[in-house]
Parts: structure tokens; sequence; C-alpha cells
DNA sequence: AAGCTTTTCAACCGCCACAGT
DNA sequence: CACTGTGGCGGTTGAAAAGCT
């Protein structure tokens, strides 16, 4: 946390040929009231105008900072939920380090918040965990909670260890490419074409594990998943008994490895290839995506069948736990 | 209670992609 | 094609808070 006062620094941005003093450091009260009141009135823009137009001496990518990370309406405050955490470590299996894209998972959290939690939290109590590794140490702050409820009650660390061996394969935080991954672990792994490079290199996106979550899944609006700062990113429906982890996309309309939406007929592709589906297609059934943040989303953390989720990562092949 | 250490997390920085000119 | 502005992202910083001795 930054003093307001003496690390507001001065600096200096040429705006319209203009040398405007801008604010650093932290926010005070009534820069954010401006803001705020600002965003209500007049709804998302340019974040240049936007700093210029409530009367911020900041930056436009301070306001946007800001808005995202701390003013938006639809934040969840507070400590994650031991579902929340389960999924952050499941999905920074598979993701990595993208950050953007796992907070797109997770509604009312932003990257920047599940990016600290990871780093101070989770990170290292699995890196304690990995020490222990026969152990079934909950990963959970509640390691004192016995509830049958629990989700990771029967496996304790152990499972997600397993599942984050899996992960480890490319868990280079900078590394898009997870080859490996794809070939080693076909079965929970459904890879999908990479439209654009026209290879046969799967990259993260291209991989979508297809976890059985069991019959209700609890999404009540699972199409528009909007992503945490823009991209539309709409989710892959599982009706019935079978669904992919929410949103998980891939790459079907650039160069980038990021980013990219899942397009219908790659859900198709999905639908006709997914090995562990007996039961139903899965197909996207919406795809909404509205400005910046979530909005309208009822996608709900507890409704999943977190149990039935882990029952299948649990299945994964078990590998020794390492930690750079 | 005081001092020190560790943890947390808001905010910044630099880079990249993209659109407009 | 080059340049500029903007938005988005991940990595990093550093002060406050929390914990420990």
């Amino acid at each position: 946390m930054r003093k307001p006062e003496h690390n507001v620094v001065m600096v200096k941005e040429k705006v319209s040929n203009v040398k405007a003093k801008l604010r650093k450091g932290l926010w005070s009260p009534e820069e954010d009231e401006k803001l705020m009141n600002y965003m209500v009135t007049n709804g998302q823009g340019c974040w240049s105008d936007i700093a210029r137009n409530a009367g911020l001496q900041r930056c436009g990518k301070s306001c946007r900072l800001r808005w995202i990370n701390y003013l938006r309406p639809d934040l969840k405050r507070g400590a994650f939920s031991p579902q929340e955490e389960h999924l952050i470590i499941h999905l920074h299996s598979i993701l990595g380090n993208r950050w953007s894209q796992i907070a797109a998972r997770l509604p009312g959290r932003t990257d920047n918040e599940i990016k600290n939690f990871w780093n101070s939290t989770i990170k290292k109590r699995l890196k304690n965990a990995g020490t222990t590794t026969t152990t079934t140490a909950s990963l959970s702050p509640n390691n004192s909670d016995s509830s049958d409820h629990h989700p990771l009650k029967a496996g304790g660390a152990t499972v997600f260890m397993q599942e984050y061996e899996v992960a480890g394969v490319c868990m280079d935080s900078s590394s898009s490419s997870c080859s490996s991954l794809a070939t080693q672990f076909g079965n929970p792994f459904i890879p999908l074409m990479d439209h654009h490079q026209h290879n046969n290199i799967f990259n993260v996106n291209s991989v979508v594990p297809m976890f059985n979550l069991g019959h209700e899944v609890g999404v009540e609006t699972l199409g528009g998943a909007l992503g945490d700062y823009g991209a539309m990113e709409p989710y892959v429906l599982g009706l019935e008994n079978d669904l992919s982890v929410p949103g998980l996309e891939v790459n079907n309309n650039t160069t980038s490895n990021y980013d990219k939406n899942i397009s219908v007929n790659d859900a198709h592709y999905l639908s006709n290839n997914n090995n562990n589906n007996d039961h139903g297609s899965i197909k996207v059934e919406e795809l909404v995506g509205v400005g910046n943040h979530w909005q309208g989303e009822t996608f709900k953390m507890g409704e999943l069948d977190w149990e039935g989720l882990l029952a299948n990562v649990s299945s994964l092949p078990y590998l020794d736990f390492h930690l750079q």
C-alpha cells in the first residue's frame, strides 16, 4: 500500500501538446469518487478521455487499473473461497500465468488479485506441500476444517499435486507451447486445431480438459463470459452431464496465442471429438460479451460439482511434484 | 511494548498488439 | 510502411499490516 501523499509524484505527460501534471501513487477517496461518478454517469470509453473529463490528474491507464481492480461494482471482495482457490490452481495448471484468462473464469475477481493470491499464498502452500507429498494435508487455508464438504477432504494435497504436476509440463509462465501436455495426457485433454499456425503444435489454448463436472453444472448462464478486460470470451457449454472447464478457449482468429475465442466450429469439433462424453454434446450456448467486465454474470462458484471435477483430476497420472 | 521480519496487495512499469492516420 | 495513441497484460515494487521474538 502506498501512501497517497508522499508517494504522489508529479509526472509530465504530453497531452494534446500540453504538458499536464499527472498524479501517481495511491488513489485518494476523492479521486475514487470522481472516477466512480464519471463511470456511473457516462460509462466506459477512452480512458484518456475519462481521466480528463472526470477531472482527474491521472493517466488513462491508471484510471483503467483503478476501475478494474478496485472500483468496479461487480467485484467480489474478501478472501478466496476454497472452491475459488481450487479452481485457480486447476486453471493455472492449464493456463499458466495467464492471470487475465484465469480471472475471466472467476467472477468478481481480478487478474491482479489472483496473481497476488497465487504469488503470496498458493505458490507457497504448494511448495510446502511439495515437501510432504505423501501427506494428505489440505492446500486450503482451512486445514483444520475437517468438514465433509471440503472438496479436497478425501485426497487432500495429493489430488492437486497430481494435477499440478500435469500442469508442470507447461508450467513455465511465459511459455505458450504445451505440446507435450496434449500428447501425454490425451485422454482428459482434447487437442484442438490451431487454425492459424497450420501446424500440429498445440499451444496451451488448444488443450481443453474435458473433466466431467457432474450432473448439475450449476451455471445458469454460461454464455457470455466476459473477458476480464474486454474480449468476448464465450464459454463452452456443457449441458446435462458433461462440461469442459468454463471458457477455456482456443485460437481461432489471430496469430496471438492468447485471448482467442472458441468458435462455433471449434465447439462442434469438441462435440464430435469428446472421448469422455457419453451422454451429450457440448455446444456454445451464447456468445454474449459486454464491455470490460462481468455483467449480468450468473455463474456461481459454489454450484460447480467440485467433487466430480476433482475425481477426474485425481485420475490423472501421478507424477512427483516439483516446484522450481 | 518495542523492534524486527514476513506477508499482503495496490499500483507502477515495460512490453506488446492493434487501430487509425 | 512508419508513426502514434490506446488498451491489455504479466512482472515487479514497496509501504502498510500482520506476525513473531
